[in-house]
Formats: structure tokens, sequence, C-alpha cells
DNA sequence: ACTTGCATTATTGTATACAAAAATGCGAAG
DNA sequence: CTTCGCATTTTTGTATACAATAATGCAAGT
């Protein structure tokens, strides 16, 4: 998007991301606006996005605050993750090319040596992530389903996940992305699926054994 | 959402549904406002609520344009929403109250008595399903959900298929709400999940029929 | 005739001033 | 001591002017 706004956009967000804003602060605006270095026009363009992915919420009288996740709602977002991205991963197999297909190998490639360079590169590991869930998005051809998942995916809580990996999760991711490759080799949708299902919701039960001792959760078992 | 800005949304919303913006067309913010009677500023706000439910797409350089649906568009945006509703279905059924029953009850049969009436109060059909559909969302006790199908309840598509029911197939869909409500009754998850994925899918198909022409569609085999 | 570059026009983006609405704090009444 | 009402302050909503950018058309050169 244009200048300011998408400026506005990226400062909110990684300061919500990074915590100097924490969950429940009210945010205002025009200190928002200071804060970037724009005028409130564009921070009020930022503040609606991120009201749509659920970073900030409205209180009724219109006031915006930063949202504090409940383990309930982490595990909502992940549900509907990975029935969404099991959908996608559905579509993709059955409309993968050979040369998705070497970009998506490339792309997992690097996420190997992110995770094998010593310290793990988690940076790398997350944006060589982010470009397979792209490629893979692009491929399902939805644009509704990649707008809804979109949504998704920034989540404060899903950045914050691979944080807490240690190296043997990440290589395990590797080898989930590697087991979708070889599904859509095959075209086999719901191999796909069930494999890319499986990988969102391990990642959520891995931030939960992160978070564990806030509450007990249990993911509904879905399908 | 505040006066103004709340009057363009539905205006345009409305002129867009009825077709005196036809597809295609481009939107100019200052013409709009005019016609609104407020001026540019909520006219944004309007276009970027619309845009974020497929009211309207932008070029690459931002111009805005009311968004023509391909049937492919259709039938995914159908799909979707069979498998969020279906899901909100499965949930609400192990969550839902003897007052939300009730309550169910009452809107199915305010649904009954529209589609009874001669000729069909199809107005009153719609705004009982609205209804109904709302209720079962918030049983199901996801706002992520809730705001996901948000966005893809209130198509154009979507909002013009009731007009092409027939008297019966008005009928048939009173009945599946009945069928549902049986379900939940049961507390019975699946059995909801899927009555509400078929009568989804049975509204696309009927949508599809009455465009017959345009091209052969097919819905994808879903789940 | 066809392209290329520039000036012009149309349209969106941003800043700012003002209006409306909500929250807050204080004081008086009970 | 509490509660209610009102004035004050804070915060958001809207209008409008101006800036930036993209589209358009025209003219000159090939």
């Amino acid at each position: 998007m244009s200048r300011a706004s998408d400026h506005a956009y990226k400062t909110i967000r990684t300061m919500i991301l990074q915590g100097e804003l924490s969950p429940g602060t009210q945010i205002r605006e025009e200190q928002l606006a200071e804060t970037c270095g724009v005028s409130r026009t564009p921070v009020r363009d930022a503040l609606r996005r991120l009201e749509s992915q659920a970073f900030i919420r409205r209180s009724e009288s219109q006031r915006s605050f930063v949202a504090d996740w409940s383990i309930d709602d982490v595990a909502d977002a992940f549900e509907l993750r990975a029935m969404l991205e099991g959908r996608a991963a559905r579509r993709a197999a059955s409309r993968v090319t050979d040369e998705a297909m070497q970009r998506l190998r490339t792309c997992n490639r690097r996420i190997f040596e992110a995770v094998s360079a010593n310290p793990a590169d988690v940076a790398g590991f997350l944006e060589g992530n982010r470009e397979f869930h792209a490629i893979l998005l692009e491929l399902a051809g939805s644009r509704r389903l990649s707008s809804l998942l979109n949504a998704l995916v920034e989540q404060p809580v899903v950045w914050q996940t691979a944080h807490h990996y240690g190296r043997d999760a990440l290589l395990r991711s590797h080898g989930e992305h590697e087991e979708i490759l070889a599904a859509f080799a095959r075209h086999d949708g719901a191999w796909a699926q069930a494999v890319m299902e499986a990988h969102i919701r391990r990642a959520f039960h891995a931030y939960a054994d992160a978070h564990q001792g806030l509450t007990t959760i249990d993911m509904a078992v879905g399908g």
C-alpha cells in the first residue's frame, strides 16, 4: 500500500509483535501518529488493517486496544488455519506444476540450510517457511482462501511460536514440508491435506507446550 | 460503525447488490462522496470494508472497481462457506443450550411463515435465514470463525441467490434448518456439520442452475 | 503512421482543522 | 460514603485543502 500508511502498519505491528505494546493497552491514534511520524489518517488506515487481522480489538465505543489472546483464541486460530491450509494443500496437490515443484524444493532446501546453521537461523527459517506457504497458497488458486489465510498466518502467536522451537522441531518442520512435496509429486491431495493439518497442529502444540502452566489445553479433534 | 461511514457503506453496498454499479465499473471516491452526501473520508472507510468483503477490487495502482465474480469465484466462496459454516455447526451442536434451541426454533418458525406467505416473503426469509446463521455462529463461540464467515456470507452472490429460489427450494431450506435443530437436540456435531454442508452446497447449485449457460461448473468434492 | 516524451488532467494519499461522542473527574445531594 | 449529574477533557469521526502519483492526450521527431 501507500508509503505512510504502510509504514504505520509495519511500525505498529512490529511494536505489538515485540511486546512494546502489551496486550490490553489502549491505543491512541494521535500518539501512534507521532511515533510513526505521520498524521492520523494513515494511522487510522493501519489500525483498520490490524483490526481485521485481530492484532487490535475495538471497544463498543470505538476505542482501540492491543488484543489479548486467550489460549482458547490461540487454539481457535491454529485450528482454523489447519483446516484452511489443509484445504489449500489439497487443491495445490492437484494443480502443482514441475516448475512449482522446483521452487518449493529450492525453498525447502533454504529452510534446511537455515536450520542447519550454527546457531540455527530462526529468521531465515521463518522467511523460508513463509515463502513455502505462500507458493502453496498460490498453487491452490483461490483468492478467497488466500485472503482468509493471510489474516491468520501473520498472527503474533504464529510468529512467536518458531522462537520456542528447538533445532529438532525446526528439522521436523522441514521434514513435514518434504512429505508435502512427496504428496504433491504423486498428486495425492488427501495425503497433502493430512500432512498439512498435522503440520499445523503440531505447531500449535509446540506453542502450547512453551506456554504451559497458564491452563490445560486440548485442541478439539478437527476434520 | 459511525454514522457517515456506515451510511456510505450501506449505500454503496446496495448499489452494487442491485446492479446500479455494474461489475467492472471504476469507482471514484469523490463521486461516491457526492452520491452519499458525505465527504471522501468515510467513503474511503466504506471502500476498505467493501474491499475486504470482495465487493470491490483494487488495481495495482489503487484504483477501485466493482468486483466481477467469475463462476469459479462463486464456487470458491460457497465451498469455503460450506466448510466454515459446517465447522460452526459442529461446534454449536456441542454447546447449544435449551434457551438457544428456543431461539433457533422461533427463528425457523418465522422462516416458515415467510415462505408460506402468498406470495412468498423473500425478504422475510432472508432476514430469518440471516438470524438463524447468526445465532448458530454465536453458539459456535469462535470470534475468528465469525469474522471469517461474515466476510463470506454477505456476498452479492449469496444475497441474490434466494431471489432465484422457488417456494419449494425455500421450503427445503426450512426443512434443512429443522434437521440441523434435530442434530443440535442430540448434540450430534457430525450430523449437524454434514447437514450444514449439504445445505450450503445445495444453495450453490441453486445459484449455478439459475446462472447456467455461462459455463459448466462442478463444485469440487469437499470435506 | 507510429512511437516517445512531456504537459495536462484525473484520482488517490496525507495532513490538519473542526465536530461529535465518550470518558473522566469533581461537586453536590441523599 | 455513595451516587448522580454536569462540566471538562480526551479520543475518535468528518470535512477539506493540499501533495503525490498514475492516467491521458497531444505534439514533435523519426
